[in-house]
RNA sequence: GCCCCGGUAGCUCAGCUGGAUAGAGCAGCGGACUUCUAAUCCGCAGGUCGGAGGUUCGAAUCCUCCCCGGGGCGCCA
């Protein structure tokens, strides 16, 4: 039908040529006259023979995944911590999808390298490295603070710097009010004084200076703990080694802007240096006027480092849609400066933005009290909802199974309802929803690799072993539509790789769980008395728990063997 | 004001670079457990694809305008 605007035919005329000249006897039903349909459609019935020379040559190691001959280094931005700060819901969709992106162009063979880029540095870092030395000075032991604590000082250090704010903003409102005023001369005098310790403690900080640089490596290393154990529990595979501080670029700043300044890259504006992007009216802050840098020059730094230094043939940036913008002036920023071409190749640098997590009133989700959701509080939820529902349903189980059963469907519940939609899209967290059993959840698809388990589990009680050599027989339409399922699943893992969309294996995994539940339905495997057969059978349900458990783990799933 | 992103069944969502009668799940209704599966399966019902134009043999999909919702917009990150 895309011929017909080339040709200038009419698509079932062109269908009906076609038709007339096609050969596919080797691999197909004849084709004929009938076989057109629609506006021009040719239908073409595989043999089953030929079908299961397909699915034969799916059946490897790799699952019909081609490696590539030379393959790129694509560099994935996720989950971003900054310290002192717990995870929270803003970090699940950057660390889940960009772990499963990652994951997705691992599956496809190219060389990844996971960076999570920390907020480590800056005025709001110092302050809580104030506020620590001033505990530490009031006699309490560093080694006792944990992440919690941390989080706290952080926001009454935060509170205190808005002090300042809020009570300027209260004398621009009221005008100076005579009662307002005099209270609100005291805050900002403390406001002032926090800010202008904190400020000096910038400075130590940033010279190295010995007490403070021990305060910060103390604050580092509570917050990476705490963090790299939550990515661990969301079988996210984000260590130590993938993390690079925004510290770890301070050197690189002054270099960069002074070689922006010099290439005439860069240019003065209002005291402040930017850099201006073609086709977007604001332009790209990388210096303010008091000689800081912003978050843009980090990034230019960070774009920098990973196509010059890690050889990146790509970038992709999993973080939140709101940033948009701001890629798109670094973004460009970059690509004028030439920080994003390595050995004479330009490495496309992509934005692979997400929607927020909505509570149920549609709103951003918060706590009653507004503030944000610790990751570890939700992910904990869902595991001992997880485990009430195994208790119930399968208390035959020892315990310390059930409690590996529970951990995996709560973490996969919420790992799946956050993959299986539009990754641009916003989406409604819903605990009972992405728990169930029933539908495209999480729980559903470790159920399904659970029944096909079930049923190995019963042949070999019965001593039948799988042959995986076995001839497959695919003459009933249930297993014609799971070989055709089982099919398209390089394809799938290569589309979705390429868009960064992982909903897309989501899809596609419910699919295939489906095209598994008709066939298992309607054809018996063990109970029927035709070996070949069976064998074959056996061999459709374990390609299809391979296929499963492949896209499953392709997304960041591990499954699991009962539950 | 300018820019970006969404709007598909009561609810939550798919729909690949335009292609057949727009598909799932949940909820609703009706069925199926001395089982290889009931933490499941099968069936029924349910839609002006936000609206209006346009391009095309053909539009949920591409273009333009409008409506609604969300987000962003130079010295925070």
């Amino acid at each position: 039908m895309p011929l017909a605007k080339r040709v200038g035919a009419k698509p079932r005329e062109i269908a009906a040529k076609i038709v007339e000249h096609l050969d596919v006897a080797d691999i197909a039903m004849p084709v004929t006259e009938a076989s057109i349909a629609g506006p021009g459609f040719v239908n073409v019935s595989l043999r089953p023979d030929a079908l299961a020379a397909f699915v034969d040559r799916l059946d490897t190691p790799e699952l019909g995944i081609a490696r590539p001959v030379d393959p790129d280094t694509v560099v994935v931005d996720l989950c971003g911590v900054n310290l002192a700060k717990q995870m929270h819901v803003g970090h699940l969709r950057s660390t889940v999808i960009g772990d499963a992106v990652a994951r997705l162009f691992e599956r496809l063979g190219y060389k990844v390298i996971r960076q999570s880029h920390v907020g480590d540095w800056g005025l709001p870092i110092a302050m809580v490295v104030q506020k620590l030395i001033e505990i530490e000075e009031a006699g309490v032991d560093l080694a006792s603070i944990t992440l919690d604590d941390l989080n706290k000082i952080y926001k009454a250090a935060q509170a205190t710097c808005k002090d300042e704010r809020v009570a300027l903003a209260s004398v621009l409102k009221y005008g100076g009010h005579p009662k307002a005023e005099a209270e609100l001369e005291g805050r900002i005098e403390h406001a002032n004084e926090a800010a202008e310790r904190a400020r000096t403690r910038l400075v130590a900080l940033q010279s190295g200076d010995e007490p403070t640089v021990a305060a910060w490596e103390r604050i580092y290393d509570i917050t990476m703990g705490a963090c790299l154990a939550t990515c661990a529990r969301l079988h996210a595979t984000v260590t130590a080694d993938h993390s690079a501080g925004e510290s770890t670029y301070r050197t690189e700043l002054p270099e960069i802007v002074k070689d922006l300044e010099t290439r005439g890259i860069a240019e003065e504006s209002d005291g402040a240096l930017v850099v201006r992007v073609e086709g977007i009216a604001e332009p790209c802050l990388i210096r303010k006027k008091d000689g800081g840098f912003l978050y843009a020059t980090t990034d230019l730094a960070g774009i920098r480092r990973r196509v010059q230094e890690f050889k990146a043939d790509r970038v992709v940036y999993v973080v939140d849609a709101r940033q948009s913008l701001h890629f798109r002036l670094a973004f460009g920023a970059a690509h004028r400066a030439g920080y994003d071409v390595h050995d004479d190749r330009t490495a496309p640098l992509e934005h692979a933005a997400f929607g927020m997590v909505l509570g149920e009133d549609g709103r951003p989700l918060k706590t009653r009290s507004g503030e944000n959701i610790k990751l570890d509080d939700l992910l904990e939820e869902a595991v001992s909802r997880a485990a009430a529902t195994v208790a119930e349903k399968n208390p035959g189980l020892p315990a310390d199974e059930r409690a590996r059963i529970a951990e995996a469907v709560g973490i996969a519940a919420i790992k799946y309802a956050d993959l299986s939609t539009e990754r641009i899209k916003d989406y409604v967290f819903e605990f009972d929803r992405m728990l169930a059993f029933e539908g495209d959840t999480g729980p559903y698809l470790l159920n399904a690799v659970v029944r096909i388990t079930s049923i190995f589990r019963k042949a070999a009680e019965q001593g039948v072993t799988l042959d995986e050599r076995a001839p497959l027989v695919l003459n009933e339409p249930d297993e014609r539509t799971l070989a055709l399922t089982l099919l398209k699943y390089p394809m799938v893992v290569r589309a979705a790789g390429e868009a960064f969309e992982p909903h897309r294996v989501c899809n596609y995994v419910y699919d295939l769980a489906s095209a598994f539940s008709g066939f298992y339905e309607r054809c018996p495997v063990l109970h029927g008395d035709d070996d070949a057969v069976r064998a074959s059978r056996l061999r459709l349900c374990s390609l299809t728990r391979r296929v499963l458990v492949d896209g499953l783990e392709t997304l960041g799933i591990p499954t699991v063997e009962r539950m």
